[in-house]
DNA sequence: CTGTTAGCGCCTTCAC
DNA sequence: GTGAAGGCGCTAACAG
């Protein structure tokens, strides 16, 4: 049994040709039923396994797919990924990792070696807004290879994108804050470069407004996101002379870090203080005092952006370029840190 | 600009030979450096990519190599993935990721695909101790593929493997609460036909026999990692007649499930009762009362599995099989949950 | 129904 | 230094 069986292996010990066996491998409904079912015992017998490498070469499909994130020990992306996987996987397709770690060089270099690989679409949630990245971007697309933006994307004709609804999400955790009695609402946000952040912003600025509040500079406050930043952040938004009476974090880790320091200060929550994160990271449910926060959604993303990727390469019309732009709903989950009632 | 250029394509713009482009794209010395320097300018403009498929095919190496987990969206395994790919990076190896979801076909589905994907190596956490699964897994090793187990691991010749100390580091957690003046330490478990469960338990076992203490069968009981096993676990345990007054539970889930249901019933941690989990889930470090835990060196077990999967490869000694068996550290982490003297 | 042939894109002897 | 030819494993078109 030699180490790798391939079909004229399999083809020699039956006497008949690989075109037969590879027909027969097939199901191909030329072949008789016989020799079909010969193969078939034969080739398990031999411990056969189809080479891919080859039907892909053949046919130009690899049947392979590149996913592009930041880093994949973040539950946001790995449940990202755990859903493109599993809508992926009937499908027959394997999916390839590369994790950035919001590095633009890596990003481009990520892009190239999937290219190489000549995987079948591109998934990414982007890393970079450089122009540079764009034009790397807008080569993939000249090579027909699809490209599909999650969460973190970017206009680029030609390329779908899922995200959720970032703005609705913060007009409604700002509006919720705003029923709770809070009038003063600081802001924690990402880098405003990103469209998710931006948006962001944006529904928390309308509810605002809509509310006859202002926006205050000072309230809006640009963090990592990590516990430390939200520390951070706190203590600069408690020096202010008219200090805030909620925050509304773009981050779930700043928020907690938040949390962590204005109790620390002995300012009690939600009593005095309401705090709404955005992520639902499973630590915010399971702490005592559980963290109000919003679900982004993240399977259903990974999903939906393998199946927009599916409609994409099934697309046999060359000539129309489906561009989508799926906006999934996002829910506000209340929870004990942004609640007065209940307390 | 055709879709995708290849040598021949570079090869007839510059009226040269396709064997001249590939080599000096391979930086083959023999080329003269204006050919050389031509073909790669040429090849920029083209927007040229090598085809890793036709180079995989010609070569026998894919240069991707297979990662199998139960899902990838844990925490646990999916920092294990970032260190693979982290590691492996460097050497220009894809990952390509497969979930079994503790499925014991999915699992030999996906280890068939991979055989057919070609990669050069599957990297796995088992979900299933079939003696089937065996015999998948002694065929993928006839065909020379390496095989490298992390974590959860079975015996087999010829697979090597990177776990942590789980024996020792149960051993450490449950000295640990005996030393805080825990005398009836309940155990919650894994199933125990995975060896990680088995020498944890046997960490266990071994402490207390070293403390003077007896193993009691009521007080060992078998959880799901969630929890809402952890709540139910420890209502039974607080019908027993004779009450445990400290838990080292395998899952950190089952762990924050017992300390929710604890203080529910009015049983204070940790004056009246310990509690130490195992993983390190981010949540056991945020919670106000802070979990003692087990880091199980996560990115590390990634970085070493890939490592060995490095060496593995790089044997040119056809004749020596490597059979590595690395045990990495773990560290228990003491915290709130455990920790009599600093409350 | 089955065999023959050619080619996917690349690399690698073997020539010159 | 460079070109020509063959083959990695598979499939599809064309014969028969």
């Amino acid at each position: 049994m030699s180490p790798k069986a391939t079909i004229y292996d399999i083809a020699k010990e039956l006497n008949i040709s690989a075109a037969t066996v590879s027909r027969a491998l097939n199901n191909n409904p030329k072949i008789s039923e016989s020799t079909c079912k010969l193969v078939i015992e034969t080739a398990a017998r031999m411990n056969y396994k189809q080479n891919k490498l080859a039907q892909a070469l053949k046919s130009g499909k690899s049947h392979n797919i590149g996913v592009i994130v930041p880093r994949i020990d973040s539950n946001f992306f790995a449940s990202i990924i755990r859903g493109i996987e599993e809508e992926l996987y009937p499908h027959k397709y394997n999916v390839i990792i590369c994790q950035t770690h919001e590095d633009e060089k890596r990003e481009i270099e990520n892009i190239n070696t999937l290219l190489n690989t000549q995987v079948d679409g591109i998934l990414m949630s982007v890393s970079n807004m450089s122009s540079e990245n764009d034009r790397v971007i807008e080569k993939v697309l000249e090579k027909k290879v699809p490209v599909i933006f999650f969460d973190r994307k970017k206009n680029i004709h030609g390329v779908s994108s899922v995200t959720i609804n970032d703005f609705g999400a913060a007009y409604a955790a700002t509006k919720h804050l705003i029923e709770q009695g809070s009038s003063k609402i600081a802001y924690f946000t990402g880098d405003r470069s990103l469209e998710i952040y931006e948006n962001r912003f944006n529904g928390y600025k309308q509810a605002l407004i809509d509310s006859g509040l202002n926006l205050k500079e000072d309230y809006v406050i640009q963090t990592k996101s990590n516990v430390e930043a939200g520390k951070m952040a706190v203590k600069k938004l408690l020096k202010l002379k008219d200090k805030p009476d909620a925050i509304f974090s773009a981050s779930d880790f700043a928020a907690l870090g938040a949390i962590q320091e204005l109790k620390s200060q002995g300012i009690r929550i939600p009593e005095d203080f309401c705090v709404v994160g955005f992520g639902n990271e499973p630590f915010t449910e399971f702490m005592e005092l559980s963290i109000s926060s919003v679900d982004q959604n993240t399977m259903e993303m990974g999903k939906v952006a393998a199946q927009v990727f599916m409609e994409q390469i099934n697309n046999t019309d060359k000539n129309s370029k489906i561009e989508k732009k799926v906006v999934l709903n996002a829910e506000l989950l209340i929870r004990k840190s942004s609640s007065k009632e209940s307390k």
